[in-house]
DNA sequence: GTTTAATGGGTAT
DNA sequence: TACCCCTTAAACT
């Protein structure tokens, strides 16, 4: 379940699974029958990810474009015994990718089709600055920061929308206002400038460390662990594609690659705690619905 | 066996 | 603000 982490994530996997190759694209589940033969035996050019949107892009202009969504998950496993050995399908699989060595198999998105680099710019044109291509040319926070300034709609509201801000979605929105120590309803036009330029700089820090372990990390101490652990050395051991259910466990625990094994508990300041103590000062952490969405 | 929740977002009202 | 879509697995009966 995804924020933008998971998507860069994904498309760095995506991209160094299928990049140079041609995959046999499916539809196992046949309601992308049309667009997979658009796509099948066609090369790959690469993979990014702009904001929680997820391009694939092949030889001849032809471009996935995928939003996962709430629920959507696209898995990224390697398989061994080349073309013909690969696992079947298990489940509503929209989309297979499909090479000598990888399967990748999407699931539950609510976007998935196959688009021009016209209609990709159109989509990227409608987003705001991503915290994860901070520093790249025409992703400035000014923009999200004009929008924010002249707005009379709650900052919560504002981080969440992903033509202000690309990226953030509920887990950092309310880590990233806990961190800040920012009220979610002070409207955007309240806020000053020092704290919009601290939240932007926090999220080009956490986002990073999010996309490395696979896995939303806003604790200090986690963070600071995570830091160390990313200066000593490998990201990539923690790229491990598969998660075998825990010893004694019954039933197995698979995820997806660009999900990963990571060694920290996943453990929250607020999201998700209601009731429970607030870390600094021991109150009870509460929740609200925010258009439709749980705010804590 | 059924209901619900989930890190999203579009469209209608 | 309401409702709709997507899918799965945990939490209920």
């Amino acid at each position: 379940m995804p924020e933008g982490h998971t998507l860069h994530r994904l498309a760095s996997a995506l991209d160094r699974a299928y990049a140079g190759t041609a995959p046999v694209v499916t539809s196992p589940q046949g309601r992308f029958v049309e667009g997979a033969a658009l796509l099948s035996g066609r090369l790959v050019e690469g993979a990014e990810a702009w904001g929680k949107q997820l391009f694939v892009t092949f030889e001849g202009d032809r471009i996935l474009s995928v939003h996962l969504g709430l629920i959507g998950v696209f898995e990224l496993s390697r398989y061994a015994g080349g073309l013909g050995c690969e696992p079947p399908p298990v489940g509503a699989v929209r989309v297979r990718l499909l090479n000598q060595f990888h399967v990748a198999d999407l699931r539950g998105a609510t976007v998935c089709d196959v688009v021009s680099p016209e209609q990709l710019d159109a989509i990227v044109a409608r987003l705001g600055p991503d915290p994860l291509r901070a520093g790249q040319l025409g992703n400035d926070p000014e923009r999200a920061w004009s929008r924010i300034a002249r707005s009379g709609r709650s900052f919560a509201e504002l981080l969440m929308d992903q033509s202000v801000l690309a990226g953030v979605g509920n887990v950092y929105r309310c880590e990233v206002l806990f961190r800040h120590r920012v009220d979610p309803f002070r409207p955007g036009r309240e806020i000053r400038p020092a704290t919009w330029r601290a939240i932007w700089q926090d999220l080009v820090d956490l986002m990073p460390i999010g996309v490395a372990f696979g896995q939303i990390i806003t604790l200090d101490e986690q963070l600071d662990a995570a830091r160390a652990l990313l200066a000593e050395g490998d990201p990539a051991a923690y790229a491990v594609s598969w998660q075998g259910g825990l010893e004694g466990e019954s039933r197995r625990v698979r995820r997806p690659a660009y999900e990963s094994a990571s060694p920290f508990e996943r453990s929250y300041a607020v999201y998700k705690r209601t009731g429970e103590p607030c870390p600094t000062c021991g109150s009870r952490v509460r929740t609200q619905v925010v258009a439709g969405r749980n705010l804590f």
